[in-house]
Order: C-alpha cells, then structure tokens, then sequence
DNA sequence: GTTAGGG
DNA sequence: CCCTAAC
C-alpha cells in the first residue's frame, strides 16, 4: 500500500454526520466553473477527516511515503460532483487497520458530512477515481504498461526532434505549471465545447460527472494555485532525467531510455494515475513545437489539441478504455516510490483522471449514438439528457461525423422509407385501380391489407402501419403477421365471422387513412371459415356464380372479391385433389399453408365432381 | 360487371 | 393475389 492519489467526488452522502472537520458548505451549485480549492485533510481511524497540518503536508511532500502495510495514506481529491456513486460500489482491497488519507478537499467548502467516510471509504475515494472506479487488474497493468511502451517507442524514434528540456528546474517549473495550467484549462474548455456541441445526454453527463469536478479542481488549482500542486510540480520538475528515470522504472518496472523530461513526468504521473489520458500525451506530435515553445506556445498548443486531441483521446480510449478507471493501480505503481515528488504529479494526475474518464464516457455516450441512431432517432432513455440527445443527433450529423449524420438521414428515412414504397405500391395500384374500380374493392383491398393487424388491435393500427411500412421492403414480414392473424381466426372460425364484419368496415377506413395505397399487399389468408362459406356458396350456388356466392355468403368479408373467390376455389380444387387421392383421409399439405380439415377438402372434391359432371 | 386463366 | 382477356 502506499500513497495514493485520486479525485474523490464530493459524495455528501459520506460525509454526513459529525464532522470534526469541517468546511464551509459550497457557495454556489456544484456547476461547473465553480471554482474550487483543495486542501489536505487526513482521515483519522474514526473515519473522520481532519484537516491536514503542515506538518502533515511537509510529510506529504517531503517524506518518502513508504507507509507500512498496515497502515495507508491517501491523497485525493475530494470534489463537489456527486457523481460518482461507484466509489462506494468498487471495492478497494486495502489491507490496511489505520488508514490515512491525505487528500484535498475543496478549500471553500466541503459538504458539512465529511467527517462520517469511513477509513475504508475514504481510501476508496482516495484511491479510485470517482469514476468507472474498478478493481484493480494485472490486466490494466499492461494495458497501461503497452500503452507507454508505445509511446515510448515513439519518443525515441522522435526524440531527436525533441528538444531537450533544460537541466534549469526553475524555470521549467515555471513554464510546466503555466503549460499544465494553461493546459487544464483550455482541454477543459475544449472538452466542454464538444459536449455543447454534441449535446448528448451521455455528453452532459460527461460533463456532469467529468467535468465539473475537473473543472473545480482546475478551476481551484488556477484560481487558488495549491501551495501543495506548485511544489508537487516543482518537485518533479526538480527532478533530474535521471530521477525522472528512475521513477519511471518504479512505476513501470523497466527501464526507459527516453530521455524527455516531459514525457518522463507524463509518464509517470500517468502511471501513478493510472490514466492514459494525461493530456500532454496527446500533444506527443506536437512535442517539438510544445517542448520547444512550451512557454509561449499555449495557444497554438491549445489549437492543436482542439485538433488532435480527441482523435487521439478517443484512439486511446479505444484501446484502453478502462485505463482510467483504474485509479487505484497507480498505488500499486508505486506511489511509495515518489511520494514526495510525485505529489504534483498526483495532483495533476487527479485532475488528468478525470479528462480520460470522461473521454471514456463520451466514447461510451457516442458508441450509444451509434446503436441508436442505427435504430431510430429516438431521443435516448435519459429524460434529463433528452432536450440535447435530439439536439445533439442534429448537430452531430451535421458536424462531427459523416457516419452519424448518414445515420440519421437512414433513421429519418426509414420513416421516409415507407412512403418509397408507398409510391411503388400505389403504382401497381393504379393499375388495378381501373379495374379494381369495377369491383369496389379497392379500398377494401387497402384495408384489408391493414386488417390483419387490426382484427387484433385496432388501437394499434396506426403505429403498426409504421412498422410494416417500414419494414415492407422485405415484405416477408406483413405475410407473416397475416399468417398469423389467420391462425387466430382459424381458431374460432365463428369468431372471425364477427370480427371480420365489423373489422372490415373499420379496416377500410383506417387503412387508407393511414397508409393510403401503401396498405395494399392484401394478402388475407383465407379462413376455415371463408373456406366453408366459399364451399357451401359453390355447393349452392354452383361454381362459377362468383358473385352470387359473394353477395350472399360474403357480404359481410367485402374484402373477398369475386375474382379472389374464384381463385380460391381453383385452390381448393387443387389441393383437395392432389391430398385426397393418395390419402382419402391423410391430409399432406404444404408447411406454409394452413391445413384445411379433410372434410371440407372431400367437399370440395365432390362438389368439383358434381359441377364437372 | 363477371369469369376464366395465367402469372 | 395480381392482371387480363373474354364475356
């Protein structure tokens, strides 16, 4: 165990109760920019937070931190988001009976509660980010240790660009703290720019969750600069490339031969985090010009990072998504080493931990998009978020993304889709239409169409409508539905009398209301009972008086034409023929069709006999 | 407007 | 079921 650095939300809920320390309650809301202080505090055995002394802070800075076993410190930041309920959830496995936990805490105020975290809870916090905290693995070890050996390798192909930074601490202290400040800042700036821009609810969250507490913490570190981050700074600034080396090779195990100051601080202050995402490591390609410029070259550092930054946050992110999740690693990686020096670095790293972090959920937020836009551009399931989801799609379309912006003209066509195909159905139609015209059945063959599903709910017609245009296309679903509703009707054939009479005057309405030509595609399975009106029809009307039969037995099923009697009957004749030879009783009919009773197909037989004769 | 038949 | 030709 040893020394650990993290950014730990402002969770009220554990800080509630008695309070030894107390902090002066948050002026403002927790938005973010509202500009936050940190100051040590230590967490005594009651799990109290007591604020942390100089001396304490001295040791911090100073002191090696090797802690023995039994006993952890911890440094983190405490920040005023509530988001990060996950703390509590991850379990942190310290073996530790007295724990201290040195961490920041917002110097305006700290939720009244504090003193309630429990030792255990405040290692937690201390440790682990705030969020997507998750256990630590050997798994992320390496991810995190592939990741700079990457990097690594590119420092040195490039490193001869590099220019070397100067042995002079001083005013490379100064310029790095000016450069990460400036740093923070503008990525945060960045960062919130995109979530405004896309305006996903998984971006406000991001923003949310991520950035307001980074913000704080930046904000807090600007605004208040931390006696403790200067030195922090200053210490690993102080540092000589070699030192920086060795650091590097505690936290990582192995040697490096980068000899970038720069990188080796990013290094291990991202290994101390456990973030990937320590923001300069997406400058790598403009390491010359930020080494080189580091004190001037903000803005165009900053212009670069709009530029660069993400693709490449979002590239890590990829590859190692949960790298930052894993806040707790970096004491593993060997906090105890550079405790003192390393105390900037942390600082940094807390705040650092936070970008990755919220990359991630963007990466997350955007994968989500994805799917949904894939689907349809329903605002996603998050109410708070929805006002920016549908906004955001919008502007995400027309931005960032040609792959979203396709996305949504797909899902805005599959609305549209429909109507495509209304168009080629109404052709066919019209077609028909001087003909259908004759029979009158041309509205009632639309309705039909939407029958089907209307015999079943007719409440849902409209919506349904959608669906099986959308899906027409295929056109394989709408027979299905049928198919089905056929059953049911088979079923309780006297049912589907009812059903169909008062069905078919409410079907032919709404149909074409809804769908207009579009609902054609009638395909309306014959029912047992159709098939027994149309049998009983022939036997008494003879074949062939079609419209006798209908008037008469079909009166009620308008949507069944002469014409479709007609060729019922042709089927029936085939079928009944073709089973009752072989099997007299058997019946062998197809898969897709529904099987007619063999009654009713020796009916048919006989009744073809008589009417043949 | 119906029917018969092919598709 | 659709489409047509023939009634």
């Amino acid at each position: 165990m040893g020394t650990v650095v993290g950014t730990v939300e402002d969770r009220r809920d554990m800080f509630e109760g008695n309070a030894q320390t107390r902090i002066t309650p948050f002026s403002s809301t927790n938005q973010i920019g509202n500009p936050v202080a940190y100051k040590l505090v230590r967490v005594s055995g009651d799990g109290s937070l007591v604020p942390a002394t100089d001396e304490e802070i001295l040791e911090v800075n100073d002191t090696d931190m090797h802690i023995p076993s039994d006993t952890c410190q911890t440094i983190g930041y405490l920040a005023t988001d509530e988001e990060n309920v996950e703390v509590d959830e991850t379990d942190m496995h310290i073996a530790s009976d007295a724990c201290q936990t040195i961490g920041y805490l917002p110097a305006e105020g700290i939720p009244s509660r504090l003193s309630q975290i429990e030792s255990s809870e405040a290692i937690n916090s201390g440790l682990l980010h705030s969020d997507n905290v998750q256990p630590y693995t050997d798994q992320y070890n390496e991810e995190m240790l592939q990741k700079v050996e990457q990097e690594e390798r590119l420092e040195n192909v490039h490193g001869s660009q590099m220019p070397s930074i100067p042995a002079d601490a001083n005013i490379q202290c100064s310029n790095e703290n000016n450069f990460f400040e400036e740093d923070q800042v503008h990525h945060e700036a960045l960062l919130q720019d995109e979530c405004k821009m896309n305006e996903s609810d998984m971006m406000e969250r991001c923003s949310n969750a991520v950035a307001s507490p980074k913000e704080t913490a930046l904000s807090a570190a600007a605004q208040k600069p931390d006696f403790s981050r200067v030195r922090g700074e200053i210490c690993l600034d102080n540092l000589p490339i070699k030192a920086l080396q060795e650091t590097f090779r505690a936290t990582f195990g192995r040697d490096t031969t980068v000899k970038d100051k720069t990188w080796l601080k990013r290094r291990i202050a991202m290994g101390l985090i456990n973030s990937c995402d320590v923001p300069t490591t997406n400058l790598r390609v403009k390491d010359n010009k930020l080494v080189g410029n580091q004190e001037k070259s903000n803005d165009v550092t900053n212009a670069i990072r709009k530029e660069m930054g993400d693709d490449v946050r979002a590239t890590k992110m990829k590859d190692a998504p949960s790298s930052t999740d894993h806040v707790n690693g970096h004491s593993n990686g060997g906090n105890h080493y550079y405790a003192s020096e390393d105390y900037s670095s942390e600082q940094r790293a807390a705040k650092r931990v936070r970008k990755p972090t919220r990359r991630y959920i963007e990466e997350l937020s955007e994968t989500d998009d994805k799917q949904q836009n894939d689907k349809s551009v329903i605002p996603s399931k998050d109410q708070r978020l929805s006002e920016k989801s549908e906004v955001r799609s919008i502007s995400v379309s027309s931005g960032k993304r040609v792959t979203v912006t396709r996305m949504v003209s797909l899902a805005g066509s599959e609305i549209e889709v429909p109507y495509v195909s209304h168009v080629r159905r109404s052709r066919p139609r019209e077609n028909i239409m001087a003909l259908l015209g004759c029979h009158s059945s041309y509205l009632e063959d639309k309705a039909s169409a939407a029958e089907s599903n209307l015999n079943l709910s007719p409440s849902q017609l409209s919506s349904e409508v959608v669906n099986r245009d959308s899906v027409e296309k295929s056109a394989s679903r709408p027979v299905q539905n049928e198919f089905a509703t056929s059953d049911e009707n088979n079923v309780e054939p006297e049912h589907i009398d009812s059903s169909g009479n008062s069905s078919d005057e409410n079907n032919i309405g709404v149909p074409i209301m809804q769908g207009g030509a579009l609902r054609r595609k009638h395909h309306r399975a014959w029912t047992l009972s159709e098939i027994a009106k149309l049998v009983e029809g022939v036997s008494k009307y003879g074949a062939g008086k079609w419209s006798e039969i209908k008037k008469h037995l079909f009166s009620s099923h308008s949507y069944r034409t002469s014409v479709d009697l007609k060729d019922k009957w042709r089927n029936l004749l085939k079928t009944s023929f073709a089973q009752s030879p072989s099997n007299s009783v058997g019946s062998l009919k197809k898969h897709g069709s529904m099987h007619i009773p063999t009654q009713i197909l020796l009916r048919v037989r006989e009744l073809a006999e008589k009417q043949s004769q």
